[in-house]
Order: structure tokens, then C-alpha cells, then sequence
DNA sequence: GTATTTATTGCAAAAAATTGCAGGTGCAAC
DNA sequence: GTTGCACCTGCAATTTTTTGCAATAAATAC
């Protein structure tokens, strides 16, 4: 896989070191799939290097997320989650009622973004955008008046 | 004004009550006309009540958030902001680089707000929405070359 | 007016996140 | 291989945010 020397590549491109604990960082949210929390990194790296430090995660990860490397999003419930990004852009629906999260292809967004881009010069980035809302499920609920 | 009535309302209604303290929360988020930090409310309440405490201002600004009466947007630097949800939603735009933020009119995304109501029952919140990316003036310094 | 119920507050303590710093280490040049 | 420099790490200290709890006080019924 050539994305992991890419990955070595835009750290060393900006004047930042491969150190193991940033490998091994790295790896635990590559290879988890999804989002994780701060937390979930920590635990992850702990078990192949016990001695990790928790500011150390902060830290990688306030860089990564610099990088553009990884994506960070908001949960409705203040939970904060991060994510490879990998080659497809995608945005997250997030239902403040449920907390459930859905991911939707970032075609859906393309004339807003021209049009923002147009209007205002603003170049808006895919990822990082969590949009809050009501999902299906709880939208129903909520009409019928299951919900007070 | 009404709108001090409705937000009494509000409140009453969810089973929650009308204190000092929430009330001059209220007024000074209410009254700041832009987006607040917590520390920015809890300065602005001690003026008049000095013994507020910061738990206080947390609890609070927990609660109108729930009840919708102010949204919360996340800055690129990790920042956190309030704002009274006035007469008009409007989007946030915020620089990932100047870390400047621009309100744009909600009419922009009223068409993705359907698509995405249409295909997945989903109903975006148009406030509480934070966008990032790149502003017109970053963007051309970035095209021309003058950032590393 | 008083009594009752229950949300809210302030305080203190705990938990989470950030920062400063001394020693360690990646990495490029030699 | 060695050296030098700047970045990184772990630790400890600090700051920020959250939580538990007893006392207080708002809203309601009387």
C-alpha cells in the first residue's frame, strides 16, 4: 500500500519526525475503520506500548489534524471523534435526538460548494463538516408525539 | 418585546425555572449580538452578580442549547461559541487558516436541505452548523504561493 | 399568606484537556 | 559511523470542564 508511505511523506514534507509513538498512533486510527475518540486511540496504542502518554495522543493528534490527515467531527452530545481520511469524502449526519450518525456522499454538497465559491470565494472542505439534525426514525417518532 | 416572553415560555414549558442567575445569562448572551465564549458570559454575569460560579454558566449554557434557544459552533482552533438563535438562521463559514468567520444567508443550503430530507428522511438543523474551509483571502495567498 | 415539591445553585472535589520543560531521539549532513 | 539541530516525549503542574451533594429558592396548590 503506497498510502502508507504517503502518509510518511506529508509528515517528513512538514518538517515533523516519524517517531513510533506516531506511528503506532497513526495505525490505531488507519486501521480502525471508523471514528474514534481520544480515549479510544489512548487504549488502542496502550496495548502495543503501555508507557504512551495521554497529552502525546492530544498532541498527534492536534497535529494529524493540521495535516488533514485526519478529520475530526463533533457529536451532537459534545463527543469528539476522529477518522482516517481516506480517498472518498464524506459528510456526517448526526441526530441530536438519537446521536446516531449517517454518512452521505459528498456529491450531495457540490452546488452548494459552487455557489459558496462563487458568492463568497469561500473554499469550503468536505470533511470536517457535521451536520446536526433530526434522523428518520426520530423525526416520525416525533410527529406522532411518541416524544414529549 | 415579545421575544423575552417566548423565551420565559420556553423555559417554563419544559418543566425548568426562571432564576436570576439564568436570567442575566440570558440577557448577556442575548445582548452581545454576536457569538460569546463561556469565559465571555461568565464575565459579563459577574459584573452584575459577582458570585455566579462557572458550573453555573456551564449548566446553563448546556440547557439552551437543548432547548434550542442558542446554538453552539465549534471554531477550526477548537474554540467554542454561543449565540442567541435570533429572527434568522444563517450559516457559519470559518477560515481554517485566519480562523476569521463569515454568516451567510441559511437560503444557500435550502436546496441540499431537500435532497437530503428527499433520499434520507434526514432534517438538518440549519443553525448549529459550522463550516470549514478557506476563505477568499487565504485562498489566493495559498494560490499564489506566499504560504509554505 | 404558608406548605410542598423539585429544579437550581454554589462549593468542593474529580475528571479531562492543555502546557512547560528537561531529557531523548529522528534525521540530515558530514 | 558521528554530530548537531529541532522536534517529540513523558512527566508534572496547570487550566478547563464536569460532577456530587447539601442548601436554597422557584413554581404550584392551598
Amino acid at each position: 500500500m503506497s498510502c502508507e508511505t504517503d502518509t510518511i511523506e506529508t509528515i517528513r514534507n512538514s518538517d515533523q519526525r516519524m517517531t513510533p509513538q506516531r506511528l503506532l498512533l497513526l495505525s490505531a486510527i488507519r486501521h480502525s475503520g471508523e471514528h474514534v475518540t481520544i480515549n479510544q486511540i489512548h487504549d488502542q496504542v496502550k496495548q502495543a506500548y503501555p508507557f504512551i502518554n495521554v497529552s502525546t495522543i492530544y498532541r498527534n493528534v492536534s497535529i494529524l489534524k493540521e495535516l488533514r490527515l485526519i478529520s475530526e467531527t463533533y457529536k451532537t452530545d459534545g463527543e469528539i471523534l476522529y477518522e482516517w481520511i481516506g480517498g472518498h469524502a464524506h459528510l456526517h449526519m448526526m441526530c441530536r435526538n438519537c446521536n446516531e450518525m449517517i454518512e452521505i456522499d459528498d456529491k450531495y454538497l457540490d452546488s452548494f460548494k459552487q455557489d459558496i465559491k462563487k458568492d463568497f470565494g469561500f473554499d469550503i472542505d468536505i470533511d470536517h463538516l457535521a451536520i446536526s439534525g433530526l434522523c428518520d426514525q426520530c423525526r416520525k417518532l416525533e410527529q406522532v408525539g411518541y416524544d414529549d
